[in-house]
DNA sequence: ACCGATTTGCGAATGATTTGCAATTGCGTT
DNA sequence: AACGCAATTGCAAATCATTCGCAAATCGGT
C-alpha cells in the first residue's frame, strides 16, 4: 500500500529522471496531487496548492498539469464536459462509475471487461491504446 | 435498413408530436442531422446547414442541438475534449472505437459488454442509467 | 390575414484553458 | 558561494466553444 509521501517523492524521482526541473510551484502541485484521493479539477488543485504556497499561480497549475501529463505522470477525464479532472496514474488502472444523484465517482476494476474490450478490438483489427469506461449510475433504492 | 429521408421524417413527426415548433431553421439543422453519415460538431452542422439556408446561424444550431438532446433525439459525444460531436440517437445503442491515428470513428455493439456493465454496477449497489465505453487503437499493421 | 408567444440572429458575455512577455528562479558551472 | 542563462513564473490579455440578452422576425392556431 503506497503512502502520499510515497507517491510524493516517486513523483519527484521520475521528474527529475525525465530532466524536469523542480521548481518550488511544481512540487507543491505535485504534493497536492499525490495527496488527493479524489479526481479534483485544475481549480480545485489551484486552492489546495495555494494553501501551501501563496506563490502558486493557476497558470502554473494548468501548465504544470498538462506537463505532467505529457510524461504519463497523471491522468485526464472529463466526467462532466467543460472542466477536466485529474488523478495520479500511477496506482493501478481501473474504470469509473459516476452517481448521477451525488456526482460521488466509484473506482473499480474489471478483468473481465479489460479481456472483452481487447478482443472486440481485436476483431476489428485495431489494438487498444486506451479506453475509457464511465458507468452513470443511480444507488438502488 | 433506415434511410436518411425516412429519419428526417420521423424527426419532424417526434418533434411535432412533442409540440416543438418547426421552424425553418430546425428544419434545416434536422435534415443535416438526419443524413449526417458520421459525427460532427457544433461548426460541422452549422456549415452544412448554412449550405442549404443562408438564414441558419450558429447560436441556433446550438439551440436546436440542445433541444433536441433533450428531446432523446440525438445524442452527444466528447470524443476530443472542448468539442461535443452529435449523432442521431434512433440507430441501435452502440459504443464507439477511435482510431488514434485518423481519428475515424467505428461504431461497435457487444451484448456481453453491455450485460458485463450492468453486473458490475449491480455488484457495487447502482442501477446504470447510462454509460460511455470509448476504445482508443492503432489498426494493427 | 391577424396576433401573441416562441424563436431567431446578432454581438456581447461566459467559463475553462492557453499564451505573450517581462521578471524571477533553478541549477550546472565556476 | 556567486554567476549566467535558459526554463519557468505570474499577470493580464487572448482563445475557443458555448450561452445569453434583446429587438426583430416567424410559427401556427384563430
Amino acid at each position: 500500500m503506497i503512502t502520499p509521501a510515497q507517491r510524493y517523492e516517486r513523483f519527484l524521482t521520475d521528474l527529475k529522471a525525465a530532466g524536469v526541473r523542480l521548481t518550488e510551484q511544481r512540487k507543491v502541485i505535485v504534493k497536492v496531487l499525490a495527496e488527493a484521493h479524489d479526481h479534483p479539477n485544475a481549480d480545485e488543485l489551484y486552492h489546495r496548492a495555494y494553501v501551501l504556497d501563496g506563490s502558486v499561480s493557476l497558470s502554473t497549475v494548468y501548465r504544470t498539469l498538462r506537463l505532467l501529463e505529457d510524461h504519463g505522470a497523471i491522468q485526464r477525464h472529463d466526467f462532466d464536459a467543460g472542466r477536466a479532472r485529474f488523478e495520479n496514474a500511477d496506482t493501478d488502472h481501473h474504470d469509473h462509475l459516476i452517481d448521477v444523484d451525488t456526482g460521488q465517482v466509484i473506482e473499480f476494476r474489471s478483468e473481465r471487461i479489460e479481456k472483452l474490450q481487447a478482443e472486440i478490438a481485436a476483431e476489428l483489427g485495431f489494438d487498444i491504446v486506451r479506453h475509457k469506461l464511465e458507468l452513470y449510475g443511480r444507488r438502488r433504492g
